[in-house]
DNA sequence: GTCTATAGGCTGATAGAC
DNA sequence: GTCTATCAGCCTATAGAC
């Protein structure tokens, strides 16, 4: 597969433009103008508007699984491997802000119509990774038994996605300016409101022993 | 304000194809098919279709604050106050699927730049309330007092909103359609969650005593 | 309040020279 | 691979009859 320059180019106006204005909003002459290209180029590389969208969809997504998966794959305790799975979620989203978003839009307006492989293997690889991290704290009695691993997995993800997403929306709730200092302090926040949910009610002690009624 | 019959047609049509398709994938000639209402009667009542959009987002968005803050201002405990908040966003949203996507949408579109009233009074009622209701928990001594109450509040929030808005991707990754019954099953996991989350590590006894290192 | 007709601009996409 | 020129269609919005 020859990486043209220009190709390339078009790959990352898209991508910016697409996230930050979705597909409808965002011109082919806006993408030949940002990628410093001439219009008709795009239909050299690409078949059509759509199908520039579907790539750069896909090449996007494909990052995801790899980054997020490495800290699931440890042979570190469940707790461990949740904070490394939402560390390395909260930072491919700020080294990659298009990331959510693009992903967002395509939720709201394809229904993943144009991702379904790209979850499909997310389902196979990083969800089931998080679900299983989840299910063999559960065996080992470090985290409660009366939650559903898929369920815990959505709600640690979703904490995440929705932070970098809802971001206008938070600075007016919290009344400042986001900065980066605040997404660090959310993102601990993340990992010690999860941790504390699926360890709520179990005895921490080294050696737990049966607590006594009064 | 006198509630014409075809204005209100248009307000509503208005609705379902912004949050089914945004601003820019939905044309004025759309809206009026789906009204039954000539197109350029959009004009009459309307000065253009950004206006239309605004007065679309601000009816429905003045809608959310009223059904929350209710149980929020009853007198029960916090975390009964909680759950009936969970569950009272909840059912808003399954009676009215198109508030949490028309509100994504303007995040992602417009910086909430649309919204920001809504979301100031907002910030004032349901979410102050919110962050009320925690922090009597923690002075109460029911609720964890190193977790932010603000960071929590918007913890709970995400898990909702982000289930409804990623339906077609959770469809994908649990491998099932979602039923209704699955929604209300998350939306109970969404409040047991967050309340582990809240009480993690406090006594839950009746009359908690300190209790003693071994 | 509701309709017809239409202006004027922009959009995605193609043909064809170099 | 890159460019110029261009088209056909759709879009928002308006003018004006009824």
């Amino acid at each position: 597969m020859p990486e043209s320059p220009s190709r390339e180019q078009i790959l990352e106006a898209a991508q910016r433009l697409f996230a930050a204005q979705g597909f409808s909003a965002t011109t082919i002459k806006q993408i030949g103008r940002a990628a410093r290209v001439n219009t008709a180029l795009l239909y050299y590389y690409f078949d059509d508007k759509e199908r520039l969208y579907r790539a750069v969809l896909q090449r996007l997504m494909s990052g995801l699984v790899s980054r997020t998966l490495v800290p699931l794959e440890s042979d570190a305790p469940p707790a461990v491997r949740m904070r490394g799975f939402i560390e390395a979620q909260v930072h491919t989203f700020m080294a990659n802000p298009e990331l959510p978003r693009l992903f967002m839009r395509e939720m709201l307006d394809h229904g993943v119509a144009h991702a379904v492989d790209q979850i499909q293997h997310l389902a196979a690889t990083s969800f089931k990774g998080l679900c299983d991290t989840i299910r063999e704290g559960q065996r080992q009695g470090t985290f409660r038994t009366d939650i559903q691993p898929e369920f815990a997995a959505i709600s640690s993800v979703a904490q995440v996605v929705y932070f970098f997403l809802a971001r206008p929306a938070v600075r007016v709730l919290l009344g400042k300016e986001i900065s980066t200092a605040t997404v660090e302090a959310f993102a601990r926040h993340v990992a010690d409101f999860t941790l504390a949910a699926l360890t709520s009610g179990i005895d921490v002690a080294p050696k737990p022993r049966p607590r006594r009624r009064s």
